[in-house]
DNA sequence: AACCGACTCAACCGCCTGCCT
DNA sequence: TAGGCAGGCGGTTGAGTCGGT
């Protein structure tokens, strides 16, 4: 059984707002503020909505000094760089782009900014793959290799950046699969190395990507925020000032984000399969998952203490 | 001009979290 | 401390629009 509803669903009206509702909503609210309780709005306006459609329109919509559409170069950079590093958190990646909604970034990010990312992946896969036919192997031929690189004496000379490009005798992909993914990342968002991203306030001493239960959220932009409310070359703050660590972050769980989106991407289209995957999408995801989890597991970057 | 598939984006759904009693 | 409730969030849907044939 599941819970129960906000509202009597049946009395209310869906659908797109005319402009008389927002009418109505905007001059309330404007007037008299949301009063902290969406779901008896609606009533005391006399409109037969949901509150949380209310709340929605007037946060989406109706709210002064919003943005609709015409994202700048700056902005794309600013939300690809996020979801690098920490994923589909719209309303935190929303919150760093003044008059951008959360619903806004996430429908820009799904409809334009992930494809145009993706395809240039996809081409670059795509090449690797008919290179790879023409020397007689495929993909799935090394699907029982264990990944990681297990020398003791490279990996203390590595940094993670680095140890993201891993020994292709030990890693299901080869050094130049690697390369596709992660050079793309850099070329699409204008990356340079030294370059250190986002104010974030951890409230324990781990990235999130590698503990998903902890809950990191950025900082207002106070002291450093430029006009835009991010600053260019912003300092990662308290759980790490070594730059190295920083830049391994940020690869790492850019990595594994794009990696699994694109590979998804990958997976699923038909030209892919036919030339090398044999439809076995989920194999293919199990060992991309493999080789992310193990080498998070070998390469531990924070304590939890 | 009509059809159709692709794309966009506003709106909805349902789960999770945190506050209040 | 537990339960109920509202707010917040990310994922998904579907109507409207656009562009190609």
């Amino acid at each position: 059984m599941g819970r129960a509803p906000c509202c009597d669903k049946t009395a209310v009206k869906k659908g797109p707002w005319s402009p008389e509702e927002d009418a109505v909503l905007k001059s309330y609210i404007e007037k008299h503020g949301t009063g902290n309780n969406w779901i008896s709005l609606p009533q005391r306006i006399g409109i037969k909505r949901c509150g949380k459609s209310c709340r929605l329109r007037w946060l989406n919509y109706l709210r002064p000094n919003l943005k609709h559409g015409g994202f700048t170069d700056e902005e794309d950079y600013i939300i690809c760089s996020l979801y690098i590093t920490i994923g589909s958190r719209w309303s935190i990646i929303a919150s760093q782009l003044p008059g951008r909604t959360d619903n806004d970034i996430k429908n820009y990010w799904n409809t334009r900014l992930k494809k145009k990312l993706l395809s240039k992946q996809g081409k670059a896969f795509h090449q690797q793959l008919n290179v790879k036919l023409e020397h007689g192997t495929t993909l799935s031929s090394r699907q029982d290799q264990i990944p990681i690189c297990h020398d003791e004496n490279t990996k203390a000379n590595q940094t993670l950046y680095d140890q993201v490009l891993v020994d292709p005798s030990t890693t299901s992909f080869t050094m130049e699969e690697q390369s596709m993914i992660k050079n793309p990342i850099l070329e699409s968002f204008s990356w340079e190395p030294n370059t250190v991203l986002f104010d974030i306030d951890h409230h324990d001493a781990a990235p999130s990507s590698y503990h998903h239960d902890s809950s990191p959220s950025l900082n207002s932009m106070s002291s450093s925020s430029s006009s835009t409310g991010i600053n260019s070359s912003l300092q990662m703050s308290n759980y790490s000032t070594n730059q190295s660590e920083q830049q391994d972050m940020f690869f790492m769980t850019g990595f594994e984000n794009l990696q699994a989106e694109l590979f998804n991407e990958i997976a699923n289209n038909d030209e892919t399969r036919a030339i090398g995957l044999h439809g076995n999408e989920m194999l293919y995801n199990n060992v991309l998952d493999h080789d992310i989890s193990s080498f998070i597991d070998n390469y531990p970057l924070y304590d939890n203490e």
